[in-house]
RNA sequence: GGUCCGGUAGUUCAGUUGGUUAGAACGCCAGCCUGUCACGCUGGAGGUCGAGGGUUCGAGUCCCUUCCGGAUCGCCA
């Protein structure tokens, strides 16, 4: 590697660990680093000296003396002349492998360090508290380091490509009001005005609508969004980042033409083998049927249809007059006894009341606990509608309305997992779109859906008492879905307040809660807003899948623990009665 | 908040039906070793078995309480 402008000789080296190459053989030279290990044989010893770019060996020949105090993890400096390894020594793993440093010197730089918690090189497998304790640590061990610098990268890398296509990165406020998103809020007590309290943005949400209506055309950030609720292994607690984007007078096309660009970009460029944009575009209620889930993992080739019609009068009981799924596993009959009866008691341990199964003979007749029920006609409908073959089982879900779909959705997956269909290094990315813009809460009541800033299609006349059916109004919403991962959301905003009082009555809430909830937008609106969408990716969730990591916390520098805790700076933590006197807060 | 799983050496773990002095690997310390790169060899130190209580002649093991961690459900528009 050749000295970058920014790379300046000092005394505490002339050379980064990576920078050292072939072309170095006989200069004197000093580097810095960490001693990721020892190898002391007597008369010679060997130091594995780690930076930030690498590894290389120091070499110590009669002059062992000068790793006396010197354990794992010292931070050293090492002068020496670089030499050229024989030919078989020469280690392939390492980029320096080919040199080594026959040491002249040593300095050491911080205090000597102390018996370690774990080793570095292996802390992946430590209890996560502990590493999180000692994060300092753990992130030299280059497996989990590279993953901070691969963070580093493909933000970097998504910002540039953003404002390629025009957009500003713009920031949004952190102290500010208590949202109506659904989420509980991390909330900051005022000092200057007793008795209130700031909030931490759950999403920049209504400054980025205020940004459109400001004039600007195309926003983005990668935005910090703050909820205080339980972590998942995909969810960490507390915060996490969005890249967030905005843009006026775009319709939903124009969204996910920029939210596919850069995401498809961003594969592309780290190597990731996805499908091509553009992605399909699944509407919700087609994954719903075909799925059973709005987030399906198109990687597994299974998928569903609907069988209800041909057992609308059926005289099996559990299927007559209820929503009736067919799943076809092409070859799957040839599985053991015990595969079918774990299925069976998988289904029951989700609470399915059983699952009824056919399989296909050599004579493409069926056999199977519930054909017995199935009339000749059926089984010929079947056979075509499912496309059925020789060897193939046919599941039946049913159950009364979407019940079916998503328990028909958790046979699919986990038939996927155990048939193993599902290859781990695949991509496979879609849309969904068209969510229903309102939902049957549990009293029947209509309550929005997905989010009360998304503009219903149709606009105001399909939210008119007389135009039918509420719950069949689909809005302007969207969601990228990665393997079964929601990675991002997106929306056509609503940008009439008189749709938006319309939406909010049928939801149960006056025009005065839409005031009192919304009010910066409210009055916004007043003042000519334009047409507006956008959407918003999770950036840590993303560099996870783009990783192969199973938790998010392994793409987070300083993460919160499952349990939100700062273990390494002990937050949160108590404070003084002065400070909470000056915040006006009493601690019950 | 619910459910499930776990907590044993610095770390990762094993520990049978309740039964002798609680083990292994790695790490650490000491000694030996001039070509290792997971160096090797010899020896050694290191344990409140998460905590408290109970049953028992005897508890790492069984019971109760509690703390901590993980997964998951709720929650996360």
């Amino acid at each position: 590697m050749q000295l970058k402008p920014e790379f300046k000789q000092n005394k505490y080296r002339t050379h980064t660990t990576s920078m050292l190459t072939e072309s170095n053989i006989g200069q004197q030279v000093k580097t810095s680093g960490w001693v990721e290990n020892i190898r002391d044989h007597g008369g010679i010893q060997f130091v594995d000296l780690r930076d930030h770019y690498g590894i290389v060996q120091i070499t110590f020949q009669q002059n062992a003396e000068l790793l006396t105090n010197i354990h794992r993890e010292c931070c050293v400096s090492i002068g020496g002349e670089v030499i050229k390894r024989a030919a078989d020594t020469v280690n392939d793993k390492i980029t320096t492998g080919k040199i080594e440093i026959m040491a002249q010197s040593l300095e050491i730089l911080g205090d000597i360090s102390e018996n370690l918690p774990f080793e570095v090189t292996s802390s992946k497998e430590t209890n996560e508290d502990l590493r999180l304790k000692y994060r300092f640590l753990d992130l030299r061990n280059p497996a989990v380091h590279n993953a901070i610098v691969y963070r580093a990268e493909v933000i970097d890398f998504m910002r540039k490509t953003m404002q390629e296509m025009g957009f500003l990165d713009m920031q949004t406020p952190i102290l500010s009001a208590s949202s109506p998103e659904g989420a509980r809020d991390f909330l900051v007590p005022s000092r200057k005005h007793h008795g209130k309290f700031y909030a931490l943005p759950q999403a920049p949400q209504i400054f980025k609508q205020l940004y459109m209506i400001s004039g600007f055309d195309r926003y983005f950030q990668i935005a910090p969004c703050f909820r205080d609720e339980d972590a998942r292994a995909d969810r960490t607690a507390g915060e996490f980042y969005q890249l967030d984007f905005e843009m006026a007078f775009a319709e939903q096309d124009d969204v996910i033409e920029a939210g596919e660009y850069v995401l498809s970009k961003t594969l592309e460029r780290f190597g990731i083998s996805a499908n091509t944009a553009p992605y399909p575009r699944l509407t919700y209620a087609e994954a719903m049927l075909t799925y059973g889930t709005d987030k399906p993992d198109l990687r597994n080739p299974l998928f569903m249809k609907d069988l209800s019609d041909l057992f609308t009068n059926s005289d099996f009981k559990p299927f007559a007059d209820k929503t009736v799924r067919g799943l076809r596993v092409p070859g799957m009959a040839e599985k053991s006894k015990s595969f079918f009866k774990n299925m069976e008691e998988f289904a029951l341990s989700i609470g399915m009341k059983g699952l009824g199964y056919v399989t296909l003979e050599q004579d493409m007749t069926f056999k199977g606990p519930i054909d017995k029920f199935i009339d000749d006609k059926t089984r010929a409908e079947l056979k075509t509608r499912m496309k059925l073959q020789v060897g193939d089982v046919l599941y039946f879900i049913a159950d009364v309305g979407k019940t079916a779909d998503i328990f028909a959705g958790q046979i699919r997956a986990e038939l996927g997992n155990r048939l193993g269909l599902i290859d781990p290094k695949k991509f496979e990315i879609c849309w969904i779109y068209d969510f229903p813009m309102f939902e049957e809460d549990e009293r029947g009541k209509p309550a929005f859906s997905h989010n009360p800033f998304s503009m219903p299609q149709g606009g105001k006349a399909a939210l008119d008492p007389e135009s039918g059916d509420i719950f069949s109004v689909k809005a302007y919403q969207f969601d990228v879905v990665i393997n079964g991962v929601e990675l991002a959301s997106g929306a056509v905003r609503n940008h009439s307040n008189e749709i938006m009082a319309r939406a909010f009555e049928i939801a149960g809430y006056s025009e005065e809660d839409l005031k009192s909830r919304f009010g910066a937008l409210y009055n916004a609106f007043k003042y000519g807003a334009p047409p507006h969408a956008g959407m918003a990716y999770g950036v840590d969730r993303l560099l996870m899948l783009m990783l192969g990591e199973d938790s998010v916390r392994e793409v987070i520098a300083f993460p919160l623990n499952g349990n939100a805790q700062d273990v390494l700076l002990s937050a949160p933590s108590e404070v003084t009665e002065q400070q909470l006197r000056e915040v006006h807060v009493k601690v019950r």
